[in-house]
Parts: structure tokens; sequence; C-alpha cells
DNA sequence: TTTAATTTTCAGAAATAATTGAAAGTTTAG
DNA sequence: CTAAACTTTCAATTATTTCTGAAAATTAAA
């Protein structure tokens, strides 16, 4: 397989995977590309290389910086902004963990914590307490791993797997 | 907070949740009102409790079914279908890992295989090479976590956080 | 059988999300 | 300053996904 090519192929399988997890296409492709792309690129270069256009370029790289993902990078004697996503795939993992938890599990396990006070004693009332009872100390758990993967140092996860799987 | 109330305002977070993650918005409202549910409901209750289609309702009942997180239950004298949802939340959990790495985490392994075939010995290329060999050990590591998750009993989630946590 | 109850399918409609492109805004070189 | 280079915004368009409702298919009671 060619270099153009492969990089064009995880382009696209990234770009796939991003929307069956509920991110848009465009974010996961220029995210990719810039993974797979040494140097930094300028807006001008991701819309040629995606084929996208300057306002779409721009709302997904803004974004994919809110993520922590990119940076931008400024070369001495350019005008234009440059930018690069890091290549430590670990490190990315986290910085991905770190955001979905802040903008999805926390505002459930505030409602789950809500939802707990819910009055009332007859047997039907028992039961839906105790399923978000039940669900709400299964979701402190699971932020409470990712909490201490967020926090951890690169080699963390390896260790980690390591113990798991002894 | 009123019973009724209270698990409206679940169901409502539970379909926002899967939106925000790629399901669909009226299976996640779906699984969450058989969560909440003892009794089986019929296509019609949910129907009805919901504001939904029948078209809708089947179609999403079925895709719960094939993700193996609603079982069909037969009453005794009734001539329609009633549909249950487990309420165990650490096998719910389970289960959805299952299909989701079965969906996309296997595919994406292909691709991460394949890619790391490409040829030319230049810098670019080793770069590139590099990154995907990185990501492609890091998602078979986190393939390996998932399957351990998956094949283990209801308690190994528990036992192996407090491992985590100590 | 026949028929009524129930489930499934699917083309079109509606809703939602993503994208464009051009205008407005900002920055910096001269 | 002024103007060119560059970035951001956003209303309108396009694409994608979801939903509806009615017809077709299936099932089982009579």
């Amino acid at each position: 397989m060619e270099l153009k090519e492969a990089k064009a192929n995880f382009i696209q399988a990234w770009g796939t995977l991003g929307t069956s997890w509920g991110i848009n296409r465009t974010m996961s492709q220029i995210h990719a590309l810039l993974i797979v792309t040494k140097e930094p690129l300028s807006t001008e270069q991701i819309m040629e290389e995606l084929k996208i256009s300057r306002g779409n370029a721009n709302m997904n790289i803004r974004s994919l910086m809110d993520w922590g993902l990119v940076k931008k990078q400024l070369i001495p004697g350019e005008r234009k902004e440059f930018f690069t996503a890091g290549k430590d795939i670990a490190e990315v993992a986290r910085q991905i963990a770190k955001e979905r938890k802040r903008r999805e599990i926390d505002p459930i396990l505030d409602v789950m914590a809500q939802v707990q006070n819910v009055e009332g004693d007859d047997e039907e009332t028992q039961e839906f307490r105790k399923v978000m009872v039940d669900l709400g100390d299964f979701t402190q758990k699971v932020e409470g791993a990712l909490d201490k993967f967020i926090r951890s140092d690169k080699n963390w996860f390896f260790k980690t797997f390591m113990k798991l799987m002894s």
C-alpha cells in the first residue's frame, strides 16, 4: 500500500469511528490528518486535503482545540496559524476521556442524584429507587476509574493492564 | 419529586446521553423506560408512554433485542408480545461493551492492521508506521481489557476497581 | 379454512446535524 | 493610520438520520 493511500484509509476509518461514537465526522478526520502529518498544517492545507470549506475547517479546528486535542503552532515568519495534534496515543485517549467525562458523565450523575430523592414508599417507588441507586453507584465507580486514568502518567495505562491481565 | 416525574426525568436524561454517544434517542428512551418498569410492556404501552409511532417503537425494540438489552416475554393468555429489560446495571454495561466492541473496535483493528503494511522506508513512512503501530497496540490493549470485562462474572467489575483504587 | 389480531416493512415526511460561502471582524505589516 | 492577510461568524443550503403511518405480511383463534 502507498503511504498516501494508507493515510487516506486511516483518515476515512477514523472519521467513521468518530461518527458512530457521536463525534462529527469532519472533526475526527481533521484530527486523524494532523496525527499522521508530522509538520503543522494551516487551515488552507486542511481544507485542501479534506476538500472542505473554510467555515467547516475553522469550526472543527476550534472544537479540536477546545477538546485539547490540537494545538496552535506559530511558525516564525508566517502570518497564518498552523496546527498539530499530539501523537502519543495514550495521551490522546486520556484527553478524550477527560472531556467526555466532564461533558457527559458529570451531567448524568447530577440527574441520577436528583432522581434518587423521589418521594414515596410503595413497592414501585422502592424498586425505582433501588435501580437508580445501583446505576448511580455504578456510574460513580466508572467515574472514579476514569479519574484515575485521566490523572495517571503515561505508563499507568500499560501498568494497569498488566495488573488486570494477571 | 413524584415517581412519575422522576421516571420521566430519567428517561429524558438517558435519551440525551445515548444521543451524544451515537445511539438513537428513542432506542435509549425505550431502554430506560423498560429499566424503570417492573412489569413487561407491550409495543402499544411503549408507544403510548413515549408518544411514538408503531413503526418507530417496533424498529427500536428490535434493535434493543439485537443488542441483547431487551428480551421478549410472553404472557399466558395474551396474544401480544411483551418486553422487559435487565435491571442489573453491571450486566447491561457488559452487554453494551460486548456489542460496541464487536461493531466498532474490531473493524478499526482491521484497518489498523492493513494500514501498517504500508510500503516504503523514507522518514515520513517510518513516522506513519510508528503511529499506526502505537495505535494498534493501544487498541489491542483496550480490546483485551474489554474482553476480560465482558467475560467476567457479575462481581468482577467491583473487585477490579477495588484493585485499581488501592 | 377464514378472519381478526398483531407485527413488520418501507416510502415519504419531518427533524436534526453538518456544511458552505460570503460578509463581518480582527490582526499586523508597512 | 490604511490596507492586505487572515480568522470568525452565521444565515441559508445540503446531507443525514429518524419517524410516521399505512399497507403488507404473519400468526393464531374460531
